[in-house]
RNA sequence: GGGCCCGUGGUCUAGUCGGUUAUGACGUCGCUCUUACACAGCGGAGAUCCGGAGUUCGAAUCUCCGCGGGCCCA
């Protein structure tokens, strides 16, 4: 059959993503093979697969198949992220309505339809970069059938003690109008005023003015001379008059402003420290929209902002206000729409942290790379209070809760109830009050407990059978370690005892070409739709395979992306040569078709190796080079002209070639399914993605004839390159080619080099001379430490001839010394004599050629 | 302010349990259309391995101090 010439990456991309059946990838619950289920991150469903999922899309598909070839009951299921902000946000926009103009079910019920709709265009853009998901594992949070488990592990985690409800100072949101957890506060630095005010006998500096009226206690240094007389006194708070205690606290640091500060609830964290730590009362000043509340008296119904700008002009009229300046600081913000965020207390639910059983946890998983459980630590080691997990959203997990009308409270749902919203559905029976008019809990879960129990869902938990944990592999990128791990490891830890997994793979960042993070504003967005219309799903995907080492940042590159549709080209260029020549009858080796067996089967070890490592970048390199270098720059030049007559070898070739082609094509085919697909397709009738991974066969594995094939590749390669320096065409003959070798095949070269071979052992007979002596440092530094320098010197400058025995004697700094050959390498020069004859030296085989009388080319006399 | 990673030819990168020709890709220059491939082949040029100090006979590699970049966080 003909193939075409142009390796058509559309056409037969588009003919494979049609032909392949899904049922192809999907998780045995009954199989024998060992499991390897992977708990893929659940994208969030904005209908574009970004360039970041699409790198650790890659690295997963590559180990979901490597593992499947293996041997391995394979599970790479796709989960969908749907709860959150985002999406509700959108729905607003897209509706020209906010959540509180329609009710809480329409809401919810247009959420679904975006989410769905996106969803579903996601799922194109999976498939088409050939990812092996197994779709008979999808899962979707929204849907009841997942949220169920959201649910029950929350009523389990309640009734265990691990979830408990409190009015605690929480991260919160005024735009989104919703606790956040700390994970979802992100910090910015950004220029404030400090203003100095009068405040009763004492003088502060304070950037939040505004919150006056929420202001609990005045604190200083307890070594703070300054003060010492105030501490344990009242003063009135200026505005407002209300009256605080001055308290000491060594936290307080004297050069900062006046050396007083005024806490309030909330102006920080720190605020809520020394709160806690002092017993103080609580002054609530802000409400949850952002707006100044009745305790602000004239400033009520103010948002912040304005607040603060009213009351620093009434001050500065006042006389209060006696200076300001500029001051930076960090300013947390909503990670989500960026807008600052305040401290409120509220009445939330929290899940309690142990931080001890997450570490200990954490220990018990690989991580890789290793160093990346260092972020895990730290993060841990810094969480001020508890994992706040209620959102005053819609879009979301319902809480399974409500409250007593009558005594006011709380009631948590039955495991059996679930699923249920409780705004819409009422707990059976009464309180213990006797009363049962019940208020649904309006409050939902945050999104991350719905995603930190993937691996538990993925495993099988709550589907009636014994959950298959832990998985085996949790793959993600390091920016949500904080997030995604910790709390899969908290929750896994809660509810099953146990770890979430075997391994965690982290995955860089994508950064742009200009080596930032992608971004719309910076114009170094690409999506991967992009790059799949421009080059084809495998050129993208050996981007990602070689584009940087698993784990760190990788920059995104076009010339990647090209350079690996080049490295299509060429391999199509192998198949199509190699294609009429295959032939899997076994036939005698000749010396080059050992060699490349030889090289072939250490490929195949080194690239089960390194994928056993994670090292994609590796293992590709490896194949790439393979067949590139050694199959098509080196064997198939060698073997053209047994392939092309009907010389003795022409089986063997035909064979080595068939092997190499197929075993290639399994080893291609993690990276480049459409490509190995394609291939394979002309050689069996099967998929190759059914078939196993390569074994290597240690028998082919051969010192010996790699040597002798290396000899004979760099022979022919040295015979090139003598003929392109002599201006000659590659083709051209030379009229007698003697070998001085242990070789005792030629007809390869002698076919390589269109010439006469003869071949020659022993030595030719040249006069051997001794040129050059160069010292081995490893070995003289060693033995002679200090004095290495000067004896290497010493051997430089000496007559070469005097080593000609094989030891050397030498005198240096007067000091008699011996060395044999081990401690120096000899070069020498071969002379020759009688006939006019060109030498080659290549490794230990000498190749002689009877010289040719040059007759220079235009270009060459024009040249010099 | 803290943590983590990184700084190697023009560009990107390998090498990092110390050993003297530092890997490859892209680009560049020269030659060659050799019955698979000019999106190729062959050959060449191009690097005092960010700076400084230290350890050592010997440092891209180890230690310290800078400088620069990136990410995660406070």
């Amino acid at each position: 059959m003909e193939l075409p010439k142009e390796y058509d990456y559309n056409a037969v991309e588009e003919k494979w993503l049609n032909a392949w059946q899904d049922s192809m990838y999907y998780f045995d619950r009954n199989s024998e093979k060992p499991q390897f289920i992977i708990d893929t991150p659940p994208p969030y469903p904005t209908g574009n697969f970004h360039i970041g999922n699409a790198l650790n899309w890659c690295y997963i598909d590559f180990m979901a198949r490597y593992k499947r070839m293996r041997g391995y009951n394979v599970m790479f299921p796709e989960g969908w992220d749907c709860h959150g902000l985002p999406t509700e946000v959108k729905v607003e926009e897209a509706h020209g309505i906010t959540k509180s103009q329609v009710s809480r079910e329409e809401f919810r019920r247009l959420c679904v339809e975006l989410t769905t709709k996106n969803i579903e265009r996601m799922r194109k853009s999976l498939r088409r970069l050939g990812f092996s998901i197994d779709w008979s594992n999808e899962y979707i949070t929204m849907e009841p059938s997942y949220f169920v488990k959201t649910q029950r592990s929350f009523v389990q985690m309640y009734n265990s003690g691990m979830i408990y409800q409190q009015n605690h100072p929480v991260n919160w949101c005024p735009r989104c109008e919703t606790a956040i957890a700390f994970a979802e506060v992100e910090y910015e630095s950004r220029t404030t005023i400090l203003n100095y005010l009068n405040f009763d006998k004492l003088r502060i500096a304070t950037t939040r003015p505004e919150l006056l009226a929420a202001c609990v206690a005045v604190a200083v240094n307890p070594d703070d001379e300054r003060y010492r007389e105030y501490v344990g006194t009242e003063v009135a708070v200026p505005v407002f008059g209300h009256k605080v205690k001055v308290i000491a606290d060594k936290s307080v640091d004297p050069s900062f402003g006046t050396g007083v500060v005024m806490i309030c609830t909330f102006g920080d964290k720190q605020d809520v420290r020394w709160w806690v730590e002092h017993s103080l009362p609580l002054r609530k000043a802000i409400d949850r929209t952002g707006r100044m509340t009745e305790l602000a008296g004239k400033y009520a119904g103010l948002t912040t902002e304005e607040c603060k700008k009213a009351i620093i002009d009434d001050m500065k009229k006042d006389g209060i206000l006696y200076k300001q300046e500029e001051l930076s600081q960090n300013v947390g913000l909503c990670w989500r729409c960026k807008t600052p965020i305040e401290i409120l207390s509220e009445k939330q639910w929290f899940v309690k942290i142990i931080a001890d059983e997450i570490l200990d946890t954490a220990n018990k998983i690989t991580w890789v790379p290793d160093y990346m459980k260092v972020r895990l630590e730290n993060w841990t080691g810094t969480m001020e209070w508890d994992w706040c997990i209620s959102r005053q959203r819609i879009f979301a997990t319902p809480i399974p809760a409500w409250y007593c009308d009558r005594c006011g409270k709380t009631k948590v749902a039955k495991g059996e109830w679930l699923p249920l919203d409780p705004t819409q559905k009422k707990p059976p029976g009464a309180c213990e009050c006797g009363s049962s008019e019940w208020r649904g809990e309006e409050d939902v879960l945050d999104t991350w407990m719905d995603s930190s129990i993937s691996a538990l869902h993925v495993s099988g938990w709550l589907s009636g059978r014994e959950p298959l944990l832990p998985t085996q592999l949790r793959p993600q990128g390091y920016d949500i370690i904080r997030t995604w791990s910790f709390y899969t490891i908290l929750r896994t830890k809660a509810l099953l005892d146990t770890k979430p997994w075997e391994t965690i793979l982290l995955n860089g960042m994508v950064l742009g070409e200009d080596g930032h993070k992608m971004s719309k504003s910076r114009n170094n967005f690409v999506v991967p739709e992009e790059v799949i219309r421009k080059h084809g799903a495998d050129a993208f995907r050996q981007w990602a395979a070689i584009g940087g080492t698993t784990g760190s940042d990788i920059i995104f590159s076009w010339k990647d992306v090209v350079a690996g549709s080049r490295f299509l080209q060429k391999l199509w260029n192998i198949v199509r040569f190699s294609l009429p020549h295959l032939s899997d009858k076994p036939a005698e080796f000749k010396p080059v078709d050992r060699w490349l067996l030889s090289r072939l089967n250490r490929l195949v070890k080194d690239a089960t190796e390194k994928m056993d490592a994670y090292q994609f970048d590796e293992t590709f390199k490896a194949i790439r080079g393979f067949a590139w270098d050694i199959l098509a720059d080196n064997y198939i030049e060698l073997v053209k002209s047994r392939l092309y007559g009907e010389a003795e070898g022409k089986e063997a070739a035909q064979y080595t070639l068939f092997v190499t082609i197929e075993t290639l094509s399994r080893l291609l085919a993690p990276f480049l399914p459409y490509f190995s697909e394609e291939v394979y397709s002309h050689i069996k009738k099967e998929s190759v993605h059914l078939q196993t991974w390569p074994e290597v066969n240690e028998s082919l594995i051969d010192e010996e004839a790699e040597a002798s094939g290396e000899m004979i590749k760099e022979i022919a390669s040295a015979i090139r390159r003598y003929k392109s320096e002599h201006g000659m065409a590659l083709n051209s003959s030379l009229s007698n080619i003697e070998i001085y070798s242990s070789l005792k095949d030629g007809s390869d070269i002698a076919g390589a080099a269109n010439s006469r071979i003869s071949l020659k052992t022993g030595k030719p007979g040249f006069e051997l001379v001794a040129r050059e002596i160069i010292p081995n440092m490893k070995m003289l530094g060693r033995t002679y430490r200090g004095r290495a320098k000067s004896i290497a010197e010493a051997l430089r400058n000496m007559d070469p001839k005097l080593a000609d025995s094989g030891s050397i004697a030498l005198s240096v700094d007067g000091e008699k010394i011996i060395l044999d050959s081990s401690f120096f390498v000899l070069e020498k020069e071969k002379l020759l004599k009688g006939k006019a004859v060109d030498v080659l030296e290549v490794g230990s085989a000498v190749v002689v050629i009877a010289k040719v009388i040059t007759i220079p080319t235009s270009s060459q006399c024009t040249g010099r």
